[in-house]
DNA sequence: CGTATCTCTGGAAACGTTTCCATGTAAACG
DNA sequence: CGTTTACATGGAAACGTTTCCAGAGATACG
């Protein structure tokens, strides 16, 4: 049927042994026999034997990658910082998306055990210490954005509160007294540490609102903002500002105040997180949170790459920056802008 | 080290055979054999080992899924398609993306040969007769987006043309009689087909610039859309209404025109392509053409299995529908409008 | 009771590699 | 020239499954 590593050893008049020496480039091979070696598979357009060298060498050459349900362009980009990386090391990435809750990563996983030599969860509904029973033991592990605190595992997360300080505190800057958030599901720890920063900043700056005097659900979609803009713009106490946890809901947060015949940055000032591609064309131009995701997927399969490489190295637990970008939906003059 | 089958087999007292019919749910193990070795299985954390399994069935149970740099949401939907449609079926999904040239996708498609049990390549900027020889001949295969005329492969399509001829016809019955369209690269194929039914609707209305008069690249972003909006915009002879041939590029040629103080659709009509989150909440809401890419993506699968099936089945070459969806920013009335 | 049939189980070959060990040859050395 | 050393190669075991084939009981039948 097909042809093996047999049909090319009778083919170039040697032993699978060499055969196979010469394909795992080893240097116990006479140059001449290499080349007959390799002539012969190129003509029979041979092709190793995946499962079989998987078998004996017990490396899969594959990692496993676990994620949610994804808004925007998080998740093409998260594949597109992980995937090149992977490639130029020798590894495959096996994808299993759309798995928000703990049922759903736990069966994720277990179809994916023993088909990886790591693996990559993105787990912001369930954390790190109810994951962990269903984490493979003797496989490397990287959490991303997942409440990890105290687990034995790396992980890597955006620093969320520190985005959404950077966010309030120039809003305060401006003069802005009654900042509101809309705030992401409760159950996402991306959306509770967004909010966790907004509230600190508040405090710090003595501002009222750290109890949740502004704040209104938008479940991190565009509806969502729309109607949660609806909310708080029509009390009495109205904020002057909002904070909107992601930038869909800032997208749904202007279009409100359009129809409302309010004025951005006039009447109400406006500010997002992620900072998605469309967001400086918006008008105005929305001031949001960078956050490099990009970087987020390299750096997990470099710490996947570490972990192999040396299999007693400690756990690493980073942040990735998320940056503040000043544009006009704020009122501040943008930088480079005359 | 690790739990092998036959460790299981001895702590059930059967022999391996029992264990392996037992897992693959054959009828002829006695019911309570097949508790005690489930009881085993289970003590034990048992996990077969998939290379071995493949080996010898010479099945991966993995479908491989090669993509090229894919802009907004496109990327996480086709995939949200076919994900849970493969699990559903006992397939993972090997990822491999960014991939636009023809190296490329044929480096990315040897690094997968005999480790998929099929095929879904969407390829839009190289066509299958130049693909073909490097696709194995012995895997099913599916193309998407990919020009596909002639080829001995299955291929799933977006009706591209259909929808930017519905767009141009909905222009025109609004009056406009100078229509410009903002294209993406001349190598994808997508791109081609929006510019063929641009022409062909302009041809079929009797209008002018199905010679190109009024065409401008903007390479499918919202920078090229703001740099081509601009550029068509400033002519003497300039549009009355923009066709984009993505949203993409709308949301640039949207900023551009509120920049140069020109109202939309007052001064300007514009229409976009691909229907994302956002259009509905630009201001003015965004007339667009939603495609499924959802549906292709499970469609694609569904092909793969079908194949998987039935060997001896002829290829299948679909069209996706692309739906017109009329919104403000023509200045038609929405449907559903007051 | 002997034979045929049916149900369940075990032994062992096979899948296609990698790698350890042994072997053969040629070169280097005294 | 005999011995050691280095290098290149081949033989064969091992990896963990699945599945064919055969055999052992048990049941049904005449």
């Amino acid at each position: 049927m097909s042809i093996t590593i047999r049909d090319v050893a009778r083919r170039a008049g040697v032993s699978v042994a060499t055969v196979s020496r010469v394909l795992n480039g080893s240097e116990l091979v006479r140059d001449e026999t290499r080349r007959r070696v390799e002539g012969a598979a190129a003509e029979l357009r041979y092709t190793p034997n995946g499962a079989a060298r998987s078998l004996i060498t017990r490396r899969t050459g594959t990692f496993g990658v676990v994620l949610p349900d994804l808004f925007g362009e998080f998740f093409s980009e998260v594949i597109r910082g992980m995937d090149p990386l992977a490639r130029g090391r020798g590894y495959h990435l096996l994808l299993s998306s759309s798995h928000d809750e703990q049922r759903e990563i736990e069966f994720a996983l277990g179809a994916m055990r023993g088909r990886v030599d790591g693996l990559v969860v993105m787990s912001p509904n369930v954390g790190a210490a109810a994951l962990a029973p269903s984490l493979p033991p003797d496989t490397p592990v990287v959490l991303l954005n997942c409440d990890a605190a105290g687990s034995p595992f790396s992980a890597l997360a955006v620093d969320n509160a520190g985005g959404a300080r950077a966010v309030v505190r120039h809003l305060a800057s401006l003069g802005h007294t009654r900042i509101g958030m809309l705030r992401g599901g409760d159950a996402n720890v991306d959306a509770r540490e967004r909010q966790r920063g907004y509230r600190e900043a508040l405090a710090e700056a003595g501002l009222e609102g750290a109890g949740g005097r502004w704040e209104a659900p938008g479940g991190f979609t565009e509806a969502g903002g729309h109607r949660a803009t609806l909310e708080l713009v029509r009390r009495p106490d109205a904020p002057t500002a909002l904070f909107c946890a992601n930038d869909s809901m800032a997208v749904g947060a202007l279009s409100a105040l359009h129809e409302l015949g309010l004025g951005v940055p006039g009447d109400v000032a406006v500010a997002g997180f992620d900072d998605i591609p469309i967001a400086r064309y918006l008008s105005p131009p929305l001031t949001s949170v960078h956050v490099d995701v990009h970087r987020l997927g390299e750096r997990a399969i470099e710490l996947l790459c570490q972990a192999l490489a040396d299999p007693g190295a400690p756990p690493v637990q980073e942040r990735v920056a998320a940056d503040l970008v000043v544009r006009r939906s704020c009122g501040a003059r943008a930088p480079g802008e005359a």
